[in-house]
DNA sequence: CAGCCATAAATTATCTATAATTTTTCCTAC
DNA sequence: GTAGGAAAAATTATAGATAATTTATGGCTG
């Protein structure tokens, strides 16, 4: 039945939590596993894991015997995930720093001009969330890594679901001069900016 | 078959957890479905989704078609969840701090207590925890102390397969003086401790 | 005797069926 | 007309069986 290397219970979750972090299931929505189930053709054992993996990730509550919901953002957890998100990124910055090599510059500027020269909202959030990563995985330590992607993807879902119009074309002034200063090894100016980054991209959404 | 309200794969969880904290599931050791199926006399569907469990906690790290094994500790994961627990314990306080309620106050001098008169290394750590948990929980923010929960379960793995022998019961002066900060509400004094308690803590077990 | 392929054993992943629980529906009593 | 509660429907949780994959075994060849 399976026919990549992958397992269908991962298929699944990715599938579901894509359309999750899109909006395409809204928050309180309940996921019936064996409704899942037949749009997958499947059965509802792997269901099941993909929606513990929701679970896991943040990305799905579970009510024990009564189902899994998707997962509500109300204003209070925004905040904590910014919280969050400032003082985990700022760690990874200072570490990855110092780690980055050539190579993670040359990947990182290329992520930059991609985010840069996005054609909508959707894909510019896809491409400006690969560019913090490639700023920050190289501090080589992947517990913080995962942590951090989770609250990245907790973010993606609070400035798509909110984003109401408006949105355009613009070259990220704050990239440029994040990559400037870590290439030049200036750590305390580099995170100092990645704050003021974070906070005016929190605020933006505010509006 | 389940005699109390929660589900068998919780009780299955709940059981390989305490049994990895305490070191009597060593880091690599594999953990078949079947096996653990015949000895929670339950069948291998419940198990998988404990073990899911315990993979999204940190405890265990699967290999896709070839299951699961207790997750290892090395030296460089220990200094990450060291400084990830600095930044967020952080965090936690410096909201907490402001939250506390009298209620709270007591209940976090009963854990300090508690913790001080502890007869044995493993029932120490455990009020330890504890202690740390009930001066942060007051913060109020569900996702950063579900972070920390988990820093912490790895914190006391490390601890209680680290430590060699000589624990001795002693009185905490840390804890004492970190709740007297608190009620005081001097947040800055209060972090700077917590950082240096937390510190010390980590070169304990260095030794 | 080492390397290698075929086969057997063990193990994971999934499916179908059943049990237990919750939610819904609908009838009755007041 | 509404509240209470039993019966029905829907849903979750677990069990038992099957398919697919990996690991172990053992004989064969060079």
């Amino acid at each position: 039945m399976a026919e990549t290397s992958t397992t269908t219970a991962d298929r699944i979750y990715e599938n579901l939590s894509q359309r999750i972090i899109r909006g395409e299931l809204i928050p309180g929505e309940k996921l019936r596993q064996d409704h899942i189930a037949r749009d997958f053709d499947a059965s509802h054992v792997p269901v099941r894991e993909a929606l513990l993996k929701l679970q896991a990730h943040g990305l799905a509550v579970s009510l024990p015997r009564r189902g899994m919901r998707v997962s509500a953002l109300d204003t209070a957890e925004i905040r904590e995930i910014t919280e969050m998100r400032l003082v985990l990124e700022e760690l990874a910055l200072r570490h990855a720093c110092f780690h980055m090599t050539s190579e993670d510059f040359s990947n990182a500027d290329a992520a930059r001009r991609a985010c840069d020269v996005a054609e909508d909202l959707p894909s510019w959030e896809a491409r400006n969330r690969a560019f913090h990563r490639a700023i920050l995985a190289p501090c080589d330590m992947p517990r913080l890594m995962a942590s951090i992607d989770d609250l990245h993807i907790a973010s993606a879902r609070h400035l798509l679901s909110s984003w109401k119009s408006g949105w355009q074309q613009h070259e990220d002034k704050d990239h440029a001069a994040i990559l400037m200063l870590m290439r030049r090894r200036e750590v305390e100016a580099a995170c100092d900016l990645l704050r003021r980054h974070l906070r005016r991209a929190d605020r933006i959404t505010k509006r």
